[in-house]
DNA sequence: ATCATTCCTGAATACGTATTCAACAAGTTA
DNA sequence: TAACTTGTTGAATACGTATTCAGGAATGAT
């Protein structure tokens, strides 16, 4: 390994000097940085980010605490979040949410020594808000939200849920099953009730066995829609909480011999790009911000971090959504 | 930031004493061990990752350099990487190779302090092989390899060409397209020779018109489509060299007007998860290993890591390809 | 010619931890 | 009792960089 010493006692000069062509050129002499740059290409010398880290206290990198790339949604949020820190200098260590045990992932994260957390792993009345506040770290969400509030983006859940049920009941749909994660969650809490709250207004009850909590993994999906058409009653519409979990269901119903929409309605949120793909075609509700969630949290993080906004300053955003029609909602027949 | 020297001081020992409470508690007497772990709690304190580092030289972090996530290859194989890393108490930071440009990301990992490093963007006869080889650290090749060696997990590309021509072949398609990336990459050159190596055989000379080379996104893979489309002749089928890229062709076709697979079969190589959903029924051709690609590299590489496997006793494992049938693919009309 | 100013450079040090080594006490062996 | 081992602890130091500060040279102003 070859240090800024090395490279000093190659060029002739100290230690000092070489950190300074690297970080401060203009306060060195032309014909010493040249000489300097020489030695460093002669070497190969990389500076160690290491131990610039530990005396300059900012690691330029950022922690991003992810749900699952089985969820599209994701993959998009990572994306952004990702390449867009890149752009900027960081890099991105990803951690993916453990359902059972997300504190021992925060654990690490808040042990690790990063500059800035991006997350969207995190409930309601979560108590790892309080840590997270308390370790002094900057830290942004995305699509889900805490009740103390925070810097956050997240989609107004309540009025996607109304949306859907204003969808699905003018189709004329009254047996409507709504499908989800659990309502710890913020996005999964505002769209079922949002939903419901609609869906009363319109003199119907959601009844209680219409309500489906998984743990959004394929299998818990598929285990939960089988059970559903168990029942004596049968919904003639899905109102699924992300597209996400739209898709495990169009998949399970497909293989189950329903076809979609003539038996069974589909619609759900997010609005991710695959739901305007030709062989899905699915009716979803979305904001309509060129921006990703993703996107709009790193860059205030990074706004953040680098004082460019206070961090008492709170981005506090809800994004409006609206529907997307597409083929896999229809009618019901009379 | 409270620091090991603050612990000490509270807790009435020296500096040391703490480092080794965390480190090496049996070399600490019980009382003292039951005294320092006190005034830790009592402080909240955290190593500092970074200064250990420094002065350990092991940073307990991977660099990933993936394929970009729009490809369902890479949700994969991110997802087991970064969590089987996670499960061995490795951070990892995810880079996403960029078309134009991977050189500045390998800079930047590179100059970054990372123990080893897992990768699928690498061309055949990539040059940063030789930096990378320089560099001293442990790094393993997957889903791509490079013509020199090192350390690998590939699919056997040219026998799922082979598969694919034999596949089409046998259903009676005589004009056969193939879509797919650039060349230098070892997976598309693969499953080019072997697809046109397959139909040589059978007699069939794949025509240069029917070679086509996108940059593998969405916005390509439409632009070549629609130009295929405009000859005069038209191919009955086509070879696609990723699910991925199948996925963009079908909705392409399927907007166009094209009925899958009666007008024209498809097929191509991954067998992701997501081609056996019902909206899409791809037929592909995959190895049948439990575990992924990307796993398989990144359990070799932290045995590297961790000595449990020399650096230079090098893992280049090839996996065999099998047919997956589904609904894409038909035989053609007579 | 003197003084002030600017520019450039290196010696010393700090960052927070792990490790080496010496010191010392307590216990063990001959 | 003397010599030796074992166990426990702290002082000193190393890791590789950035920063502070002081000193010297060069320049400009008076």
């Amino acid at each position: 390994m070859v240090s800024s010493r090395d490279v000093a006692k190659y060029a002739g000069v100290s230690q000092p000097t070489v950190s300074r062509v690297l970080n401060n050129p203009s306060k060195v002499s032309q014909p010493i940085v040249d000489n300097v740059r020489k030695a460093m290409k002669d070497l190969n010398y990389r500076p160690n980010n290491i131990a610039r880290s530990l005396v300059s206290n900012r690691t330029k990198t950022i922690a991003l605490v992810s749900g699952p790339l089985h969820n599209p949604f994701f993959v998009d949020t990572t994306t952004a979040i990702v390449n867009y820190a890149a752009s900027k200098g960081y890099y991105t260590t990803v951690h993916f949410e453990n359902h059972y045990d997300n504190m021992s992932i925060y654990e690490t994260v808040l042990s690790q020594q990063v500059d800035g957390i991006v997350l969207s792993s995190i409930f309601i009345n979560d108590p790892i808000f309080d840590e997270l506040k308390e370790s002094g770290k900057p830290f942004v969400m995305f699509n889900r939200r805490h009740e103390t509030g925070g810097h956050f983006v997240e989609l107004d859940n309540h009025q996607a849920g109304v949306i859907g049920a204003e969808h699905l009941v003018s189709l004329g749909h009254k047996a409507i099953a709504w499908i989800g994660g659990t309502t710890e969650a913020s996005t999964f809490l505002g769209r079922l009730e949002g939903f419901r709250d609609k869906l009363k207004n319109n003199g119907i009850q959601l009844n209680k066995d219409f309500i489906l909590q998984t743990d959004t993994t394929e299998k818990d999906i598929h285990r939960a829609i089988q059970q559903l058409f168990l029942r004596r009653n049968k919904p003639t519409a899905i109102f699924a909480a992300t597209d996400s979990i739209a898709i495990f269901v169009i998949d399970c119903l497909l293989k189950m011999g329903f076809s979609i929409p003539e038996e069974i309605s589909i619609c759900s949120v997010d609005n991710l790009g695959i739901s305007a793909h030709e062989s899905l075609q699915l009716t979803s509700i979305g904001h309509n911000s060129n921006k990703s969630m993703g996107l709009i949290a790193i860059q205030n993080l990074i706004k953040i971090i680098e004082n460019q906004r206070k961090l008492e300053d709170e981005q506090q955003i809800t994004l409006e959504p609206e529907l997307y029609l597409r083929q896999t909602t229809s009618a019901i027949k009379p």
